[in-house]
DNA sequence: GGTATTTTCGAGTCAAGCTCATTAAAGGAC
DNA sequence: GTCCTTTAATGAGCTTGACTCGAAAATACC
């Protein structure tokens, strides 16, 4: 018995350890050359397989990326879901920091990656990054946000995905500008002043009256920024009446 | 002299009629399939000639619709440098709110482009939509915030490139989310608070306190008017709430 | 040890971007 | 109008790279 499950079990693990060769090497190669410039003989090379052994495992090159972006999606899932574990603060906005900070660098780290996820994901529409993995990914600040809202730090009528829409464009195209800066020394330099200005924002933005009088932006400014939100809420309870 | 230089003008004037029919086949062909989708074939049928000819107008494929995006991107700019010669409000905070609606609405309506442009741009790194179109197209935002700090209606320390990736960064995010609603019939009324969070998140984060009283909502009197107003507004959706 | 099943392989197929020799058209001189 | 030169258009064929498939090697089973 034993010795029937053993060799089952070191059968699939040789294959999915070759499964993991595989990914590796098309990692490697499409980060090099991008999608179209990828070769999968190339891939198979560096592998160590034959070019149609590939297709046993994938059934195309638009699958064998797939499984590369998953694979990278759910490491950043991990490492971000950490950073949430680890991370000091027990307050909204200092988490918050903390998440923008590596969301911040991740992105600048893995430009390839990021670029490669929505380059595919908007060429190829049969084939993008399955959904489930990108939310898997965002709901590490849905969570946080939502909890911030338990606590009474955040605005209770706050719309999330308006905030974690805000909070992800935001931080992507800030990292694109960075990038793009020629000077790459000064790209941690500058990373530092996004991350408080995000955090600023939504204390200015998101934060309830409380957080407001304690950052010092409080009095008339503050009131008329909640009479902006209050009746941007009575707009959108309009014209869900009148439309339905 | 005229009988020389007329042919001379129609000859090119017939040369740049073709590239338009070129253009514009190919624009459609390219919505309607992507880029790698496209044949060039297809595109050659649809404007009526060779497929060797197009190769005498663009060098390659990736060039093709690399013009078909400057077009397009062109024509926004265009569009975009109208709206804010035709609309009425002359504060910054009215004449944002007509950016951001009016930008979000062409995102949403043109997203194939908007697609194909970073998908190209990320794919096919030697070939990219030139940085000065795109550039052009968000220079009549920087244009309008730097007015804005000049009328002392915005924070005179705040950076212009941070704002900029706030504002397009959530907007582009934004759309995708309004997008992604399957519901395409509401679509329309989600453009509305997202215009509305965007302007209020620019008074509260880079308005300064003078601007609030310049919009003529002035002080502690304007407040109380405001809050009369949304007190009758809220009134008048209890009843309907309860009619219904 | 022999048979059945699974896995690997790479030469060959096919599709699509691109080239180039050929053909057609236009311009100009007389 | 005719001949010559120059320019534009064409589509059959070349090239490249993703993918297939029949055969062979490896493995499992008895």
């Amino acid at each position: 018995m034993a010795s029937k499950a053993v060799p089952a079990e070191t059968q699939r693990a040789k294959l999915e350890r070759k499964e993991g060769v595989i990914l590796a090497a098309a990692r490697a190669i499409f980060v090099d050359h991008g999608f179209d410039g990828a070769r999968m003989q190339e891939i198979a090379r560096r592998a160590g397989i034959g070019e149609g052994t590939i297709y046993s495992y994938y059934e195309s090159k638009a699958e064998l990326m797939l499984a590369v972006l998953e694979q990278f999606w759910d490491g950043l899932t991990r490492e971000a879901e950490d950073v949430m574990i680890s991370v000091q603060a027990t307050d909204f906005f200092g988490r918050l920091e903390a998440l923008a900070a590596y969301h911040l660098a991740a992105v600048i780290r893995n430009s390839d990656f990021i670029n490669l996820t929505f380059a595919l994901r908007r060429n190829n529409s049969e084939v993008s990054v399955s959904r489930d993995h990108l939310r898997q990914y965002v709901a590490v600040f849905d969570e946080l946000f939502l909890r911030g809202q338990d606590r009474g730090e955040l605005r209770p009528d706050a719309i999330l995905w308006q905030a974690r829409d805000i909070f992800y464009g935001s931080l992507e195209y800030s990292a694109r500008s960075i990038e793009m800066t020629i000077d790459a020394e000064r790209i941690p330099r500058e990373q530092g002043p996004v991350v408080d200005q995000m955090v600023a924002l939504f204390r200015s933005h998101y934060g309830t009256g409380d957080s407001a009088v304690a950052t010092g932006t409080a009095g008339l400014a503050g009131v008329e920024t909640r009479l902006d939100q209050l009746t941007a809420q009575i707009e959108t309870l309009n014209e869900r009446l009148s439309g339905a």
